[in-house]
RNA sequence: CGGGGCGUGGCGCAGCAUGGUUUAGCGCGCUUGCCUUGGGAGCAAGAGGUCGCUGGUUCAAAUCCAGUCGCCCCGACCA
């Protein structure tokens, strides 16, 4: 390609809608463009990276027997109904009539889809297992999209979905694309973890997240520093260690805190610190009103509580509620004498002599101790933080911050059996297939490729997603034995299938080098008169800051080891 | 949806508190010519804006008021 013909608009100055760095550099070094609010244009050399991802992608689904499909965009609420999800989705679901007055979403997500397919021509277990897969467009409706490609409305998914007939079949094709899931992410070159997440909206029993390590990614990663336990912050387990508190009842007394509601108010009125309080929060459930416990200097996690009661609703009582449930008004709730289900975290197990609301106004209660009231059980419900003790070992809990670029989650029967996704077994019974699905948010992998490869020049994009590997850049393209030299390399590089730009503008140097390193090539072959009047040409990575003076005849061999190197990794 | 900010040539901004000397300006980019070629050169001449939109106040509005649309950030929420 010739990078006069290329329609790259690469900008100087930073654009103002971008705030993160990998949307900033996405827009000047023209990848993308803004239509609307969280709606982009890929442009040449964005879309020759979102390829490459998705090829590598491709390769990977096909290594583990997985097939290409392609579902439509647009999807019919009566499929949605069937699952449930018409309801449940909420406004990401984008929801529009047609002509005739039927009621269509844009797809966010295709589970509905694929298991209307699966269940109409799958009849036998003998057909199965099956891993059915795309790359398409998805449309989410969100409440903020931000960070340009990082998350958008619409946005390229790679999704797949696995039917298999057994458990045993279910989880090795759950393992075969966490196997797949690893390889395609250490061929985009990342730093990244595989981390056990929440299944949220997507339902199903058990889930990783694959996380792009990178400061501004919107994800906490927690991970054990001695063993591999890593976790999202929603997920992430907490250790302890059973020991045996003397346990005393019964010489709690109340005090009087006037106007003191928060756990920092509370404990400065009284002079103690905020690990020697128990905050009591009261949650609105469809399993009616409950109370959930924990250290003051501690938050609960609600997602682990959700799940350790099963809820499908739950969200922080009002005032109404608390006064009608506790006696008091909000932020002088205790566990003593409370009348609701009480579920409280481990930590409190080893207080004693703790602070409690007094469930009636501008009252708290000192030396409070477990037995003085009663709970449910002790359970792990707080967020995990860093220093915290790891579930699998004695280790410690460190945090990261991440950018999840895949998801795999265990579906198990959740939409087989609401949409009757069947099929006839060896023993004659009909029997639901146990299903999986596995998304790769392809736009945000590039993106994510940018946060964690840059520097103040711009991107240093990994070899396999650089919209070109190889940048020859005759320094005066006006000088002839310049551009001999130049096209010479150039045709020789593109004959052995590199994948390379010549740089023939009649620019001056300056700006092709600024423009080369903001795209992050990263291999540039320099051809100018200063080396070449010694028969010699310059070779530089862009992830180095000095170049190497080679022969020009040795050029394109020296080039394609560097190839062959970055090819390997 | 709550809070904050911003809309002025293609991009980034100034001007707006106190309306009129501004024919709406600056930097970058763009066009033409000359010149230049190892890190976003220089000189010269140009093109390009109904100041987001609508309405109001006024002799007079980019500037004041109201409404509206769009965008960005924080939060709730979410792959």
């Amino acid at each position: 390609m010739l990078f006069s013909r290329l329609f790259v608009p690469t900008v100087k100055e930073d654009p103002k809608e971008a705030e993160v760095l990998s949307h900033k550099l996405m827009l000047r070094a023209g990848f993308i463009r803004r239509l609307a609010s969280g709606i982009y244009t890929w442009l040449p050399l964005g879309l020759k990276s979102l390829r490459k991802v998705e090829n590598i992608v491709r390769d990977e689904m096909n290594r583990k027997g997985a097939q290409e499909i392609l579902m439509p965009f647009v999807q019919p609420k009566e499929l949605w109904e069937e699952s449930g999800r018409w309801e449940k989705y909420g406004k990401e679901l984008l929801r529009f009539f047609d002509r005739n007055n039927h009621e269509l979403c844009l797809g966010p997500t295709h589970e509905e889809v694929v298991t209307d397919l699966v269940r109409r021509e799958i009849r036998s277990y003998k057909e199965l297992p099956v891993t059915l897969y795309q790359i398409q467009s998805k449309f989410r409706d969100e409440i903020r999209p931000r960070f340009g490609v990082m998350r958008s409305r619409e946005f390229s998914m790679k999704d797949a979905y696995s039917f298999d007939i057994d458990e045993a079949g279910a989880e090795k094709s759950y393992m075969d694309m966490y196997d797949a899931y690893m390889k395609i992410f250490q061929r985009c070159g990342f730093n990244f973890r595989a981390v056990e997440a929440d299944t949220g909206q997507i339902g199903g029993s058990f889930s990783h997240e694959f996380m792009v390590l990178a400061e501004t990614g919107e994800d906490v990663i927690i991970s054990c520093d001695s063993c591999g336990y890593a976790a999202n912050l929603e997920r992430a387990e907490i250790g302890f260690i059973d020991r045996d508190v003397g346990l005393k009842a019964g010489h709690f007394r109340k005090v009087e805190t006037p106007g003191q509601r928060k756990v920092d108010e509370v404990t400065r009125f009284l002079g103690v610190a905020p690990d020697k309080l128990v905050k009591t929060i009261i949650y609105n459930t469809d399993r009616g009103t409950i109370g959930a416990l924990v250290r003051g200097d501690r938050e609960i996690n609600e997602v682990k509580l959700r799940n350790l009661l099963s809820l499908d609703v739950m969200e922080l009582a009002d005032e109404e509620t608390i006064e009608k449930f506790t006696g008091g008004p909000l932020g002088f709730s205790g566990p003593i004498g409370l009348g609701i289900p009480l579920y409280a975290d481990r930590d409190i197990l080893f207080m004693e002599n703790f602070v409690v609301g007094g469930n009636e106004p501008d009252t708290h209660i000192v030396d409070a101790n477990i037995e003085d009231f009663k709970v449910e059980g002790f359970f792990d419900l707080k967020v995990a933080r860093p220093g915290d003790m790891c579930p699998r070992c004695d280790g410690a809990h460190s945090a990261t911050k991440g950018i999840e670029v895949g998801h795999i989650f265990k579906l198990g029967l959740k939409y087989s059996d609401a949409m009757n996704c069947t099929f006839l077994d060896k023993d004659g019974k009909e029997k639901p297939a146990i299903m999986g699905c596995y998304g790769i948010g392809v736009g945000r992998t590039v993106a994510a490729a940018i946060e964690q490869g840059h520097d103040e020049n711009g991107m240093i994009m990994p070899f396999a997603m650089a919209p070109f590997e190889v940048n020859v850049l005759p320094v005066n393209s006006s000088h002839q034995g310049t551009m001999h030299v130049a096209e010479g390399i150039y045709k020789e590089l593109l004959e052995k299938g590199v994948d390379t730009v010549l740089d023939d503008r009649n620019e001056r140097p300056g700006i092709k080098f600024k423009d080369c390193d903001l795209i992050g090539i990263p291999l540039r072959v320099t051809v100018g008169e200063r080396n070449l009047k010694d028969g010699y040409v310059e070779i530089k990575l862009r992830s180095d800051k000095d170049s190497q003076r080679v022969r020009k005849e040795d050029a394109v061999e020296r080039v394609m080891s560097h190839v062959d190197e970055f090819k390997r990794c």
